[in-house]
DNA sequence: GGTGAAACGATTAGCAA
DNA sequence: TTGCTAATCGTTTCACC
């Protein structure tokens, strides 16, 4: 790879080692596609964003190992494999306990009602999205987040509807 | 949970069409790997669950129709498409304006930044997760939401990590 | 629910801009 | 360097067991 001459007269004096070419309008749109249908054969994209088959599945390898895209995952509807109730649990931890969130976020994310953990900076450490199968399973739940002595008190919040929207890149 | 015949206890065959059976274990295997890639190859995910291909096509297809799995969606990083910076923004709306919520759902989840919105039973009416390029242009997002007269108050709090846990069926 | 052949899409190598 | 064309390879589909 000739990293000498040639490619100083584009390039932005700025980190040699830039593996992270800025995203033009097609890997934009090739985004766009992907977060929509992660499932479009190959042809079918390549068509949408108008470049050659071949060229859409390099760019879109090079996506992945950019790491742009992180995955590609299987959208499952919680109620249909029996947890249709979800809730949003706030948890705040003991001031001695921060010094061991790993730990509570390994245990956290074993528990099968937790769908997403997010650690917060703000009033309170984490924030849980859980689906259970019904208001006793919630309750046993938040029950026993609440026996680890390591938490100072969580607060649910009941989801009644969960809008995801459709991004555009 | 195979325990034989003792699920007759509970779900009857009382709807003559019920076009909701329950799913089996291999349907559960099926979702748990469809979860975690959904793009692997029809082969492979017939080989992982231990059924012949054409019947595993069959059984991803059934489960689609039935919106067991709702879509299949590509994971992109925020951060590597100029939104590095995420939070969580915590909304209550005026009293009057829980006549008009469906307005507001549609207006939050026109915005770019919003990545999901959650509808909650609790002291706030929505949760919306955001993601934005920096401190600033997440202030200019908070600033205009508390400039729409429907809302009585809003709480943000940056997300310093998100874990999305690998969930089994 | 499984099998095999035909149809279709994905991938690679080599070429053109 | 990037994208296109064409041949190979693997996957999906469908009629049948």
């Amino acid at each position: 790879m000739p990293e000498g001459s040639t490619t100083g007269s584009v390039s932005r004096a700025g980190r040699p080692n830039d593996v992270r070419p800025p995203l033009d309008p097609v890997d934009r749109a090739i985004l766009a596609e992907l977060e929509r249908d992660a499932r479009i054969p190959n042809n079918a994209l390549a068509e949408r964003v108008g470049i050659a088959p071949s060229t859409c599945l390099t760019r879109v390898r090079a996506l992945r190992e950019r790491g742009v895209i992180r995955g590609f995952h299987a959208d499952v509807d919680p109620a249909a494999t029996g947890r249709p109730l979800q809730a949003m649990v706030s948890v705040r931890l003991q001031a001695a306990a921060r010094r061991r969130m790993r730990e509570f976020e390994e245990f956290v994310t074993s528990l099968p009602e937790v769908r997403d953990c997010f650690f917060l900076a703000g009033v309170d450490d984490y924030l849980l999205h859980v689906a259970t199968a019904d208001s006793a399973a919630l309750r046993d739940f938040v029950v026993a987040l609440n026996g680890r002595e390591q938490i100072a008190n969580t607060q649910t919040s009941l989801i009644f509807d969960h809008v995801r929207p459709r991004r555009g890149y």
